[in-house]
DNA sequence: GGCACCTACTCAAGAAATTGAATATGAGGT
DNA sequence: ACCTCATATTCAATTTCTTGAGTAGGTGCC
């Protein structure tokens, strides 16, 4: 059910394919409803039936022609009421990685190590992807500026929430690593 | 596939039946890995079909029966093999208040701000939870005592993550507050 | 006395997600 | 010449998840 407003919110960047679509949900909504390609086309199919996106098709010469797909005034209006509703789930994570720190004692310190420091280093990376999407917005501007300002401020805050996330993430991190050196020093 | 072993996971806490580990999901693992009972009572079964678990039937006299679950050798042994390995995937979040907030320009910044105050008073509640998990786990010793000589430092890990993750939020619905507030005065 | 909630599950229909492959073409590198 | 990657989807099989209901007695509260 949410896919289909995460979707429309993304839509509010302006038109866009599936292939397209697919692609800023990697980026930016991924990091709070993912979705693959498969269930991005189902559900601009779904969309574009109950008449909440219109697609249009693009002739193209050297490449495959691909469909756009724009919000409806009918499609904002359904967007305005779903973000008007408080939720009907609360929030979910699903980590692996959490299930294998559970499990770990009895396991190979420096194998969980291992995989702490991997987790560590994605974190960090997808900060710097964060960081460059957040200069790409503020654009010049200080945050202050910005955020008084700007047009639209709600993916500025989704991504602060990503960003303080992955902030959070590396912390931990840290302090599973200091705790596992307590335990079983490495010397 | 991580269902699994969310579940061994579960159970290196001791024996237990599917209606508890529906329960104790609820506080502990379904930080990072949520399941409903009727996912948890398919996953029982098939592990005891694959002898990663027994089962046992415990006679009640005024309650149901009930199916008790212990790992096998098995069991502990696929889990420490799983908990070695890298994760497949990387951490997954769905929170459908984000998709709300990203969507939110133009509606009723007053609505949204009762989102945001709302999610805050669910993470303060979160937090108060998590804080009496925390003390039965450390049981009147020091932090630093606990982790040195604890034998199982995961679960407290775990529990570390998940207050990380909602002091975090409730941080983030602050800054979230003060900018809805700065460029919409409610005098 | 009645009602709601707790224990302890099981069943089944339908919706959704996952996965892998298929299609067709072009661009860029070695 | 060949290989891989990028564009831009679609299809289909399988698995998984969600939802609601059903069963059946017990406990606690007003």
């Amino acid at each position: 059910m949410s896919l289909k407003y995460a979707v429309l919110a993304a839509l509010l960047e302006g038109e866009a394919s599936g292939y397209e679509l697919s692609k800023v949900f990697d980026v930016s909504l991924a990091n709070f409803w993912p979705a693959t390609p498969q269930q991005l086309y189902r559900e601009l199919e779904r969309l574009a039936q109950d008449g909440l996106i219109e697609a249009r098709v693009v002739q193209q010469e050297r490449r495959p022609n691909k469909r756009m797909f724009t919000l409806t005034e009918a499609g904002r209006a359904d967007l305005r009421g779903f973000a008007a509703e408080p939720p009907r789930r609360p929030t979910a994570i699903r980590d692996e990685l959490l299930i294998k720190i559970q499990a770990m004692d009895g396991g190979d310190a420096r194998v969980t190590r291992g995989l702490i420091e991997e987790r560590m280093s994605w974190a960090r990376g997808k900060l710097a992807r964060y960081e460059r999407v957040r200069e790409r917005l503020v654009d010049g501007r200080t945050e202050e500026e910005y955020l008084r300002t700007a047009d639209r401020v709600g993916p500025y805050l989704t991504l602060m929430a990503g960003i303080a996330f992955e902030e959070e993430n590396v912390r931990w991190c840290h302090r599973v690593l200091a705790v596992l050196d307590r335990r079983v020093p490495l010397g």
